[in-house]
DNA sequence: TTATATCTACTACGATTGTAGTTGATTTGT
DNA sequence: ACAAATCAACTACAATCGTAGTAGATATAA
């Protein structure tokens, strides 16, 4: 399953509210500076729907979506595959690029070695 | 500076070969069993060269393409973005999420630990 | 009950992508 | 010098995306 830049803002929404009607989708867009005509809003999760990502049913004249795509799998299957691109599919060596672009600081070294422990 | 499948494909063979003709380029890709031709990776290269993400030379009547962008950054912007967006901003945290995810074994959580040692 | 507001379906349109054919220029072998 | 091979430019086309307007159905208010 790939999602574009808007689908994922789309389903992040989703995610957020657990199960929303086009309009509710909309305006949490909005929360992150995504100002959408409700149609367009419509239309994204229609051809969400057509790809298997969410599912609907009707609740009076509304559309009730709901994700069928979970954030941990999406996250999952998105790091996974950027692992595979750049990092010749191997996660310790994503970590050893973390750590050499100096992306921790000193607590967060301390953090993560706690973390190793375990 | 956003590349789909096909253009990330198109710079890491440029990446491995440093600069290269179409045909080169078109060859390495076979090896990553992307079969295409020669025109496609013509024109590929000539949509690469518009957003600036490689150059090209005359020599002969070849062209010889190199990238603009290199794999570092490209590597560094698209997993920034990927942390950005599911792991808020956070390197550790995407660092937690693999732990948790048992993505290494014994031996790696050893070297780990050892590269945090710095 | 009738007018109004709400909401989805359908349609649209330009941009980008994946893919490649055709054409025309240039080089090279003979 | 001429024919054959090579190569990029231009063109094309279907699919997807970002975006939204219009139309038609339905619920609600007066």
């Amino acid at each position: 399953m790939k999602l574009d830049d808007l689908q994922l803002a789309v389903m992040k929404a989703l995610w957020r509210l657990g199960e929303a009607s086009v309009a509710q989708v909309r305006d949490e867009l909005e929360k992150d500076d995504r100002d959408l005509a409700l149609t367009t809003v419509g239309t994204v999760l229609s051809r969400l729907e057509k790809k298997g990502a969410v599912s609907h049913e009707t609740e009076g004249k509304q559309y009730i979506y709901k994700p069928l795509l979970s954030e941990a799998d999406t996250r999952k299957s998105m790091l996974g595959s950027l692992i595979e691109q750049f990092f010749g599919g191997s996660p310790k060596a994503l970590v050893n690029h973390l750590v050499n672009e100096g992306e921790f600081d000193k607590k967060e070294i301390q953090d993560l070695k706690k973390l190793l422990e375990e």
